[in-house]
DNA sequence: AACTAAAGTGTAATCGTTTTCAATTTAAAT
DNA sequence: ATTTAAATTGAAAACGATTACACTTTAGTT
């Protein structure tokens, strides 16, 4: 069933059912009649057609890094739900942390017409710095603050630096469990928010026992161990990310010491294992499915050509302090 | 950069890079000077261009009801993992739990020329058969057995009927918070299994004090609740998932109760949460990952038209019971 | 009534490939 | 040296849409 069956059986020309479709001058008794007969025989353009003649193809783009990681599917669930509503297609790549593929996938995506990408949690490179400038087709990139690229991020600093304070009204010898320096927003960003706080209630920053672990919770579990032995002053622990939180409860609880009596704790994300472990983990909430939505608009508009090329956009998200038992 | 353009520099025809490419007889010289020049000028044959010409897409679509869930991002990962590895994309529709949606995605996928599709975690309705049955692209469905449909899936009965059996070990009232009944696999046949170790046991499964819930923490604290209140006996309770199960141990605690000494409980799905509640969960570890890579392998031999269309092909996964500190 | 602008319409070119078909070249067999 | 079969080749016709262009109709002015 194509185009050309309609318009025979509709009596008009393939043109006619065409601005049917697209608009374009079409008197309504040929409108009428295009439509009955689309109606009838349950008549959709052919999609792959419209792409080769258009060079647009309904379709965007998104690269992330892992699905089974709770932030990233939630984000992924923000983006299929706004997609959905401008009526476009999401086309998966899954990088598995590896920077090669998220490289080619950029370029795969760009040559095989995506109207637009987005690119999720990564850190950058020179690599991927020039593969961002030669893209000819809008990205936006979540998570993270690239200069130069339009992204939509978490306020990592500033919601370190409340959660520190929040610690620090009942705490005074804080460790530090963070994510590996090399992720700016994971990383760096919420290790700053951390000293800031720090400096702020006159505690030399350079006194923070810091670790860098790997967003896992045995990771989390191992950091905390070596922490237990070799400072035993510890009073409160705050941790980039709520999985690592997890893990350095359980080492906390094997050392037989209590929480939040012994010792404070608090983590990232708001999962949901936040709520069933005991005691139940203080932590930042973050909108990843607002991140998600947010991703998509922007690339809408991008894509619009709305965006004055001059101007980069940049959206800062909110997040709010979750208080529970831990501290 | 078109395969004209390509051809020219080369000095042969379109066809001859054509058959470059897709193979086809060629003599070594223009194999060589073609390559050069292909390689020369970065060429990549224009992807939508060959869908519309052959019919194949190179596509796959993936239909999940949604992605913020631990099962279906796993299952989904083993997908993104396989169908990586033949070359082929994922398009993804999120159906968000709507009936109408699914059938919605599959017709659309078949009309944009999809190679193939993959249906996860849904159940059977009259309407969604007949489309099932109209559609002329292979289908393959995961976690569900529907008959006359290729699809992979666990083996829920028999994993309840192992767990159930663990528990009876110890444990003599035992009440069962099950997922909807509607959904076949986690609903029906995962209490079917419970009823069967039951009668085993010597035990009339009418006397089995089963709820029905939602899949939720909540639901799984709420039932927990009314448990409590109106089964005072109760020594063991079976959950037809982790979540529920998580949820009820909140509510058990709250009613000052000890896990395991008072009351035993179960989960089914091995979550990252299960490790970090006091105490862990014991749990049905089901293979999630490996159930998306074996709908990829599934499907990609129908696609192929390897398999007879007589021999409809399901796939049964297996299981382990994970012993932890609930039971 | 005559003229003009706007709206409606169809033909045919085009997007970038694959593939059929017939023509040509090469190699093998007599 | 012929004949026959096999391998190479390119021209041109698809695939299913959109759209520029030119033509016809309609409506609006004077």
């Amino acid at each position: 069933m194509t185009i050309k069956d309609i318009a025979k059986m509709a009596g008009v020309s393939v043109a006619a059912v065409s601005r049917y479709f697209n608009g374009g001058s079409l008197s309504d008794e040929k409108r009428e009649i295009i439509q009955k007969i689309v109606e009838e025989n349950n008549y959709v353009p052919n999609a792959m057609a419209q792409t080769m003649r258009t060079g647009k193809s309904g379709n965007i783009g998104v690269i992330v890094p892992r699905l089974d990681s709770e932030s990233f599917a939630q984000i992924m669930a923000g983006i299929a739900d706004e997609v959905e509503k401008i009526n476009y297609t999401v086309i998966l790549g899954v990088t598995d942390n590896k920077k090669e593929k998220e490289i080619y996938y950029i370029e795969q995506m760009e040559k095989s017409k995506m109207d637009g990408i987005i690119l999720m949690g990564t850190y950058m490179t020179p690599h991927l710095k020039t593969t961002l400038e030669k893209c000819s087709i809008p990205i936006v990139v979540t998570g993270q603050h690239f200069k130069g690229v339009p992204s939509v991020f978490y306020d990592d600093k500033s919601a370190m630096y409340d959660i520190t304070k929040l610690m620090l009204k009942s705490r005074k010898h804080i460790a530090f469990i963070g994510a590996p320096s090399i992720d700016r927003a994971a990383g760096k960003m919420r290790k700053e928010g951390v000293e800031k706080a720090l400096e702020e209630a006159g505690i030399d920053k350079k006194s923070l026992i810091a670790y860098e672990s790997d967003f896992t919770i045995d990771g989390g579990y191992e950091t905390m161990k070596k922490i237990l032995k070799s400072h035993k002053k510890v009073d409160g622990v705050i941790c980039a990310t709520d999985r690592m939180a997890h893990g350095a409860m359980l080492a906390i609880r094997e050392a037989g010491k209590n929480i939040p009596d012994d010792i404070s704790i608090t983590g990232v994300g708001d999962s949901w294992g936040d709520k069933i472990s005991s005691p139940q983990l203080t932590t930042v909430q973050l909108y990843y499915k607002k991140c998600g939505q947010t991703a998509v608009n922007l690339l809408w508009g991008l894509m619009k050509g709305e965006s004055d090329s001059h101007l980069i956009s940049k959206v800062m998200l909110g997040y709010s302090i979750i208080e529970r038992g831990s501290v």
